[in-house]
DNA sequence: TGATTTTTGTGATCATTAGAACAAAATTTA
DNA sequence: TAAATTTTGTTCTAATGATCACAAAAATCA
């Protein structure tokens, strides 16, 4: 199972309006959207068409309709539930981390071997892993975000799926073998800090050339 | 300017056949690498043709032979240096990964506004945003992280810019406005969460139709 | 009112890319 | 040595997806 492009670029429209209705605007044009984005014009009018947002010719898109009309494709209509595993420098930044709180998903725990680190004191409970059954099964949670070394990675990931996970985030720089009616959302940091790295040298080496 | 997708398997690729090695193996089938990445082994044979990486019929790839040709496509000769903007949850994580200095990248300072986290105590030198100039262009740099809130990316992202930074891997959530000789990966934690309880939620509707 | 401009909405086209399929090579087995 | 098997390497095909281009609609202007 992959993500399809189509989703990730409605999060990144619904980014660009939230802050242009911030900024004070109540319609766009696809144009305008387009270069927020990055996005071409077209394709955003294909997108909106898609979600069956009907704009005005002429008068473009009421924000807060394309505003809706994701949040609704999402189903955003209850809070979203997640756990976290692993409270190393990663776990603590995303529990810390109040974006996720601002879009209504709720990290409801976290499990962590250390004993030391689920004394301390963080928003949200920290747990030994023996508790993520009980959490996961009786607050019917499908979603969790993976944040342990890589060496503990598979394991726990399979701990997870027993419970009843269904759909992780992964941070741990491993491959995780899962069933295919798992969907994992793979966040290689390194990678993607990799490719930054060599688009750059890429262009430098191609304006040598000119 | 948007990344590839050959680029981002070459990465899982490496991440699995270091994996492979260490277990021991010296040689892969097209067929276990893709078990191992989820990607289909006519697609692995491709890319490794398009590499140029010569396999042996019936007796597979050698190991350090796509590890060497992967690294070489990155340019990974000498010592890879970044910046870093933002000593917030994730900066701070970002600094205490190691997986960076594994992989031969080097983060060579953070900036930060508040003086008390300049003073504290981290494996890099915490300095003052004004620095950023003369560490950039004395070090050469063309990379940088953006890890700063959310009201001050844009403008940090330009003063980066200006010092000559032609790299930016963001994890500000704004759609950040640069020229188009810049490339920009843009990390978007609660976007790709989105995504996975989306897909969860979509997989589970589909299967109370069967 | 009629002409002009602006912007949506969509059909057609083009390009990219993954996968299927098969021939060539190499190794094992009989 | 000959046959059978396994795996690479590449061509062909199919599907997906983005852009182009233009018609329809709506608003402004003369």
């Amino acid at each position: 199972m992959q993500s399809t492009d189509f989703t990730k670029r409605l999060l990144t429209y619904r980014l660009s309006l939230t802050h242009l209705k911030k900024v004070g605007l109540s319609d766009v044009y696809s144009h305008l959207l387009a270069s927020e984005t990055g996005h071409s014009a077209s394709l955003i009018r294909k997108d909106l068409s898609r979600l069956q947002v009907k704009g005005k010719r002429r008068g473009g898109y009421d924000i807060d309709n394309i505003l809706q009309t994701i949040n609704a494709y999402f189903g955003k209509k209850e809070r979203d539930k997640v756990v976290l595993a692993g409270m190393g420098n990663i776990g603590k930044a995303i529990v810390q981390n109040t974006d996720f709180e601002k879009h209504n998903i709720e990290i409801v725990a976290s499990f962590d071997l250390n004993p030391a680190i689920q004394r301390k004191k963080y928003s949200i409970p920290i747990l030994p892993m023996e508790k993520c059954k009980e959490i996961i099964v009786n607050q019917n949670i499908d979603v969790a975000i993976l944040a342990v070394p890589a060496y503990s990675a598979q394991s726990v990931c399979d701990q997870l799926i027993q419970c009843g996970i269904r759909g992780i985030m992964n941070f741990a720089p491993v491959n995780l073998k899962i069933p295919d009616n798992i969907y994992v959302s793979n966040v290689r940091l390194v990678d993607e800090l990799q490719q930054v790295i060599y688009h750059v040298k890429q262009q430098k080496k191609h304006e040598d050339y000119s």
